[in-house]
RNA sequence: UGGGGCGUGGUGAAGAGGUCUAACACACCGGUUUUUGGUACCGGCAUUCGAAGGUUCGAAUCCUUCCGCCCCAGCCA
């Protein structure tokens, strides 16, 4: 299992988890990561995920995986899948303990049947809008199902029709015999086990009627031996029915749960269902789009699993609401990708540099380092040449005080190459820069003067004629607004720019060879990744994020 | 107006009667180093803990009242 250097803060479940094991109520811990297969995850997902996972590690116990998978009208196997490829990328392990609230579908109609001979719970014949009703609100109390006091023969006759698929659905419901006046609403007489006629992911038509997550998640806790059953604070109602359930049962263990606050992200939203409607409306370009907060689309970004970890761990567990700033992820992702990522040389925007006292057809190799935080990364070599991109916005033909880039009559140093200095500016019809003519210092190579002078710049750079086409991807938030309201309409606060592509530029020759999966550092730029959808004649790149840019906080500044 | 939960800086989050004129991290603001305006490093950033009373020699931590926010009326999870 994964081990990360962030050392583990503090956290109520983990204080829980270390009296328990101190005071005796458990001598071992297992928990679970119990996904229903009706979507793809998110980072939401990552942190009880890491939650989980870690806890369980950390105090030498294990976690498992189980789909919740008991309502087979939204739930499909590709959602298994991908779940599954998900975890693991996340660089966690189940082992043996694969499981679905599905396995436990005969173990929990048994224990359906011992309920409703313990008198403990009945069928119901009231439609879905009657139970409503009798429900009561809120505020008042609720009423009593006219069929609550049926005979317990009668209720095992009924029920295991239902089973046999004899009734239609919506005609007839199991339902727990609690408390109809009670302030929990869950408390109720909550359904149990409704009529679904819909083929299930695992298994199939075998099934007319489905538990409801009430009957199946805490059971199925305790047939697993889970110790700690760890939730988000919308669960918190329901402990009492999961208590009820275990403490009316036969189970083989008395599980507990323990209820965290769910992450919340700025600039993005994190409900399943607003994440559906954006796959499915085409608001973007599927599960794993690069700009979707979904592990899928984490990775195809370039963002590493590791910087996934640390952000879980960094956000904390508690029961307060929260919403993190999406700039603590990005720090984890720059933080990583700073010590892993190899650094390479590209045009984003290229603006051609001729130097007018360089050979014409000379081309030399370079010497480039490819990582200066990884010695052992090596280092690589990189042509130059008579004819150069460099990035457009580093020059300009009237600076102002504070840039100290290219400019005319001004000197540079190109990195790892030579000292360039701008000697002539030539413009399109419209007046727009469209070359530039330079001169370089011989002396310079490598990228110091013998003399000693100083350059207030280092630029990036591509040879014109070795340099590789490629589109890059860039990306900003989905959604401008921090916390976008999605009271009303997703839609209208999705940010209509959040997907930027430039189709003209200009990479260093080495990035052909770039792994998949692999995430490197443009220089100056960010880091960037190879997409999925890139092939040997159309190279794609996707921006997983810019570098810190104290440069566009200074330009944005008042008084430059 | 029923039941449950939560309120510590811009954002998270430790702290649970004295070591708190409140840790740590992100963000932000300055500065140093630098062949990435990156990284790294240094410094600044809550006399105050939702509010008001009270207990105490002493309160963010205990008590009382009040205020605010979140969740629950699916045969979703």
């Amino acid at each position: 299992m994964t081990i990360d250097s962030t050392p583990p803060n503090k956290n109520f479940i983990r204080d829980v988890i270390q009296s328990d094991l101190e005071n005796g109520r458990v001598d071992g811990v297992v928990t679970r990561f119990p996904p229903e297969p009706n979507g793809y995850l998110h980072i939401g997902h990552a942190k009880s995920i890491c939650l989980n996972f870690g806890v369980a590690t950390e105090f030498k116990g294990r976690c498992h995986l189980r789909f919740d998978d008991t309502n087979p009208a939204r739930e499909e196997e590709e959602f298994i899948e991908a779940i599954k490829k998900d975890v693991k990328w996340l660089g966690f392990d189940w082992g043996e303990h694969l499981y679905f609230a599905s396995d436990n579908f005969e173990q929990l109609y048994e224990w359906a049947l011992y309920l409703i001979e313990n008198q403990l719970a009945y069928v119901d014949e009231l439609s879905a809008d009657e139970i409503r009703k009798y429900r009561g609100t809120l505020t008042n109390p609720g009423e009593d199902s006219p069929y609550r006091d049926r005979p317990t023969s009668e209720n095992l006759d009924l029920f295991r029709e239902m089973r046999a698929g004899k009734f239609n659905e919506g005609s007839r419901v199991l339902r727990a015999k609690i408390d109809m006046k009670s302030g929990n609403i869950n408390l109720r007489d909550p359904v149990l086990y409704r009529i679904v006629n819909a083929p299930h992911p695992r298994t199939g038509g075998a099934w007319h009627i489905y538990p409801t997550y009430d009957f199946a998640h805490g059971q199925s806790d305790a047939i697993e031996l889970v110790t700690h059953s760890i939730c988000t604070l919308e669960f918190e109602d329901h402990k009492p029915l999961y208590n009820w359930l275990i403490e009316n049962l036969p189970t083989p263990s008395q599980p507990l749960q323990y209820e965290f606050s769910r992450l919340n992200l700025t600039h993005t939203v994190l409900s399943k269902r607003l994440l559906i409607q954006l796959v499915k409306d085409g608001h973007v370009n599927g599960w794993d789009d690069p700009r979707m907060p979904t592990i899928s689309g984490l990775r195809r970004r370039g963002v590493p699993a590791s910087a996934l970890r640390d952000f879980a761990e960094k956000v904390g567990v508690t029961k307060s609401d929260a919403i993190i700033e999406v700039a603590l992820l990005e720090h984890c992702v720059r933080e990583r990708l700073n010590k892993s990522a190899e650094r390479r040389m590209a045009v984003l925007r290229p603006l051609k540099v001729i130097i007018e006292n360089y050979p014409e057809d000379q081309t030399e190799g370079l010497n480039a380092i490819n990582n200066p935080e990884t010695p052992e990364a090596g280092s690589r070599t990189i042509p130059f040449s008579r004819e150069l991109f460099i990035e457009h916005e580093d020059f300009m033909e009237d600076p102002p005080k504070k840039f100290y880039r290219l400019a005319p009559g001004r000197e540079v140093r190109l990195r790892y190459a030579y000292f360039l200095t701008c000697r002539d500016v030539i413009k399109d019809e419209w007046g727009n820069v469209k070359e530039l003519r330079c001169t370089y210092d011989p002396k310079t190579k490598g990228g110091n003067a013998p003399d000693g002078r100083k350059v207030k710049a280092t630029m990036h750079w591509v040879s014109a004629k070795h340099a590789l086409a490629a589109e890059v991807r860039l990306y900003h938030h989905l959604f401008s607004s921090a916390e976008p309201d999605v009271t009303h309409d997703v839609v209208k606060e999705i940010n209509p720019n959040s997907l930027e592509r430039l189709a003209d530029c200009r990479l260093e020759p080495s990035l052909k060879f770039i792994k998949n999966g692999e995430t490197v550092q443009f220089e100056r730029l960010g880091y960037f990744c190879s997409d999925p959808d890139s092939s040997d004649s159309a190279l794609i790149f996707n921006r997983t994020l810019e570098l810190r840019d104290t440069w566009a906080r200074i330009k944005k500044k008042p008084l430059v």
